[in-house]
DNA sequence: TGTACATCAGTGAACGCGCGTTCACTGATGTAC
DNA sequence: TGTACATCAGTGAACGCGCGTTCACTGATGTAC
């Protein structure tokens, strides 16, 4: 078969994009073997090396694609601090938390992406800036030039706590995770001048 | 070779415990075969089965005893808060991101434990659960049911910063991560009563 | 409109290799005499 | 003290299988006439 449209190659291409994405962050990478993610595409093995140099070129890709993504995601939500509020309690969610496949590349595989070739890390080190940035615009700071910085602590809360609600296999403590994650996060992005208490307080 | 004395084969398994434990963050879980496990600790892949079940049998063991190690090691820091910002600092520093092998098992194999069985799950749930209780010992809250959320969370943070310095191709960004992160968690573990800027700004 | 053809996306078998696990065997050891 | 032997920790080849990658081939397609 072939002769086809000049989108048909590339609409091919983004669906295997599109369903290696979910394969990759339900099984790992090192757990999806390519003619897997092949086949979830509806395709044979042999085709992959036709659309991609490499399953390293195929992460890579998905890794940038995934955080383009959550990035326009970010953009869509309620303006300004509602809109981290919103995307904070998604994402802590135990929807979120027991649909990894749908959900955010970072809490489903930021160790491997950390044993993964240059090229990997430079597309997730790119897309996470851009993820931050976008989010850090919204918080409101005295010190702009720090927004960054603590809104990357807070997103790596936010993924460690996800992972650690995944990990643990008793639920009810995995929720209150989830909960605490929730106050502690929004505590870093949206620090009270006079805090009585420490927002976590309010989670047990 | 055989009928030595009888703690013999219990030394050979620490060995291969502790082996295990260092080419297990190195390299995740998936990407290390049982073959090169028993190189490691200057064995032969048969001999495998004679000390654990199955691959997974020795996860879960080396899980267990990480954090047993990880319990100890906090029990031996300065104590009170003082011990508790001396981990946050050790944990955070640029020789912890360099050396995962000989570091934090969240760190390095989170997202990967999360996808393992039940049995390794469970290890890695008790584990968390007395370090975390050992940590939130020290922490002085004036709501200690809701010192154990707090630190997960704040150790969540540490574990996420710790994942995400390792997956950025840039240093100058990695490094600040880390020290951003330090202030970060230390805000979330020792709260200000008046704090009149949020701890992540003297990161800058 | 009908037919011959060049294109090339996708097929599927094969490459060498490492995986987790099994098992018949080896040989250094501590024990029994 | 010296020798024969039972033990069993460890060896290394083999099992079937899936890995990432290569490649000769197929056959539906759009185009040219």
């Amino acid at each position: 078969m072939a002769r086809y449209d000049k989108e048909h190659k590339q609409a091919t291409r983004e669906r295997i994009v599109a369903t290696s994405a979910r394969r990759l962050k339900q099984d790992g990478i090192d757990g999806s073997g390519v003619a897997t993610l092949m086949a979830d595409a509806g395709l044979t093995n042999g085709a992959f090396y036709a659309h991609f140099d490499s399953k390293n070129d195929l992460v890579a890709t998905v890794v940038s694609h995934e955080l383009t993504e959550q990035a326009a995601r970010i953009e869509g939500l309620l303006p300004g601090m509602a809109g981290v509020e919103q995307l904070v309690r998604e994402y802590l969610s135990p929807e979120h938390r027991d649909h990894p496949n749908l959900g955010c590349p970072s809490a489903a595989l930021l160790d491997e992406i950390g044993r993964s070739d240059d090229k990997v890390r430079q597309a997730y080190t790119e897309g996470i800036l851009h993820v931050a940035d976008l989010i850090a615009g919204r918080v409101n700071s005295k010190d702009p030039a720090s927004a960054r910085a603590t809104t990357l602590s807070a997103f790596a809360l936010m993924a460690g706590t996800l992972q650690v609600a995944r990990a643990v296999t008793d639920r009810a403590l995995s929720d209150q995770l989830l909960s605490a994650g929730v106050d502690n996060a929004m505590a870093l992005l949206a620090p009270r001048r006079s805090r009585g208490r420490p927002a976590s307080e309010k989670a047990g």
